[in-house]
DNA sequence: CGGAATCCTGCGAGATACTG
DNA sequence: CAGTATCTCGCAGGATTCCG
């Protein structure tokens, strides 16, 4: 079967992928850092918070790989590397930015949820 | 400070919680197989496919803890069990129906991207 | 049929040290 | 500063077996 084609049910593998890819640890985060503007690595590590530069590292490429982010380095000393969001990083940002506000408004009733069955359970 | 709260630009974290929460590699597919309506145990896992039971079970139980999903048990011989969603889980399968959208439409151009980066990269 | 319990494995991810 | 290379560990997730 041809994966090019787009068969009417086959989306929901491709969310699975997307999810994924998107829905590591670190992805996201960083994609939202990058969203004021481009940013230098050590200056990701810092508005990002918690990351090790080896994820970082890890995450900023697979980014690149995807096309969401550009990197463009400066010969200079020292070496300065810049992260940009590309459009197609942007426009994942703007699809994510959704989730967050269906996150943010539902994030209390989920914790209520789990109150209660935490509550019931024990 | 109080975890409560909801600071500003605090979202971003509930973002990851709720990513993290959903992104996990079967969520999201339970519930779109739940979209059509209320599904027997074995029914999901037939629907979804692949999944084995141990992380059909576990899921399940993380959706319900949450509020997602509603658990019904019908006692008869055999004894039968019910998944719906509830409307919070309605709800973020509508959130996460965007973002399906998104990868569809970008998933050829994330695919194409990765095989130029791995060209180059070779 | 719908689970629970147990065992096993790979990968995500952190820490640390080294390089250019 | 911006990485790369190792080492390690926890946990998501699979397979299999047992239970009511």
């Amino acid at each position: 079967m041809d994966v090019t084609a787009k068969p009417p049910g086959g989306d929901c593998k491709a969310v699975g992928e997307i999810l994924s890819r998107v829905g590591d640890k670190w992805s996201i985060q960083i994609v939202v850092a990058l969203r004021s503007g481009p940013r230098r690595f050590n200056e990701i590590k810092r508005r990002v918070g918690g990351i090790s530069q080896q994820m970082l590292t890890r995450t900023l490429k697979t980014l690149e790989r995807d096309g969401m982010v550009e990197r463009t380095v400066r010969p200079s000393t020292p070496p300065q590397v810049d992260y940009t969001l590309t459009p197609l990083g942007h426009s994942l940002s703007e699809t994510v930015h959704q989730l967050a506000e269906w996150a943010a408004a539902h994030r209390g009733n989920i914790e209520d949820n789990r109150l209660r069955y935490d509550g019931r359970q024990v």
